[in-house]
DNA sequence: GAGAGTGTTGTAAC
DNA sequence: GGTTACAACACTCT
């Protein structure tokens, strides 16, 4: 679940609370986690983060040793910062529905950890730790050198919301294929950061229909396409991302994008522009959501 | 209870 | 090279 905004919010919930401290145990909880890198342990530590980097949607967290670790949350992986004095006991689940708070309103209390879905956890010297929890286990934590981190970040296309994605590069690709524009626009290799969400998101602002042939955009539509992808990752990491189900920034705070979706899981709803019903149908293999009225 | 669906991405096949 | 289908997994929803 978690796109551009939600792992930047994680990133920026994080930062403050773990550079500098050094890293004094670390227990995987499930070994599937940890598989690009079985002697992580050994590795870590003594080790300490200098920085809390990211591209597109992969976290770095770069060590005094000079390699890095990396994360990937893919679906449902979540960091969680424990201060050493999380309340215990109440037993909710971490699946979101008890994450209430925005960003504004008093820290919500997060469950003991470990528990059934930790896969990582890392202790520091000064009695604090940072858990990685990772319900479907298609995350990772993967430990690189530098030369190793190279490919891997340039693997990546410009990023959205940046001045990087410039509108000439954005044109040219999204109008030199014949693939829908959900399947390009959720490239990372073409352009990186955007997700299932912000995409139909990007697409319904742009009044273009996302499964719409690259190619046969207008000049004027893909220059509208290009400012709304720009505009709504921009506008959801203002407000720290999107919570459906198992989003949560470092704190356990929820995003609120929710409220401003205008056709993301909408379907049967009417469009907030028009009052047409929202549609659903799969394109790219993925779910996808339009306004049959608003956009063409 | 069974089966379908789920926000990501790498891989293989066409 | 571009595009598409699918698998990885554990859970929720119908």
């Amino acid at each position: 679940m978690p796109e551009l905004p939600e792992v930047e919010t994680v990133r920026r919930s994080l930062l403050p609370y773990i550079v500098g401290k050094e890293i004094s145990s670390v227990t995987p909880h499930h070994p599937k986690t940890i598989r690009h890198s079985p002697h992580l342990t050994e590795a870590l530590i003594g080790q300490s983060f200098t920085a809390l980097d990211r591209i597109a949607k992969l976290l770095i967290f770069p060590l005094s040793s000079g390699d890095s670790l990396i994360t990937h949350l893919k679906m449902t992986g979540q960091f969680f910062y424990d201060n050493g004095q999380s309340v215990t006991g109440g037993g909710h689940s971490m699946t979101g529905e008890n994450i209430t708070a925005q960003t504004k309103s008093p820290l919500p209390t997060l469950p003991p950890f470990p528990h059934r879905h930790t896969r990582l956890s890392l202790g520091f010297t000064d009695g604090t730790a940072l858990h990685f929890n990772d319900m479907r286990l298609f995350g990772y934590v993967r430990l690189v050198s530098p030369s190793q981190l190279t490919p891997i970040v340039q693997g990546y296309g410009p990023e959205v919301g940046t001045p990087a994605l410039t509108h000439d590069y954005f044109t040219t690709t999204v109008r030199g294929r014949r693939a829908p524009l959900k399947g390009i626009l959720l490239n990372q290799k073409l352009m990186a950061g955007l997700g299932n969400i912000y995409v139909d998101e990007a697409c319904h602002r742009a009044r273009v229909r996302p499964d719409r042939r690259g190619q046969t955009l207008t000049l004027a539509e893909a220059h509208a396409l290009h400012a709304a992808c720009q505009q709504v990752i921009r506008d959801a990491i203002a407000v720290g991302g999107t919570t459906f189900q198992y989003y949560a920034d470092a704190l356990g705070r929820s995003g609120g994008y929710v409220d401003q979706l205008q056709v993301f899981r909408r379907d049967g709803s009417p469009c907030f522009a028009c009052g047409q019903l929202i549609v659903k149908t799969k394109c790219a293999g993925r779910g996808t959501h339009f306004c049959p009225a608003c956009q063409q």
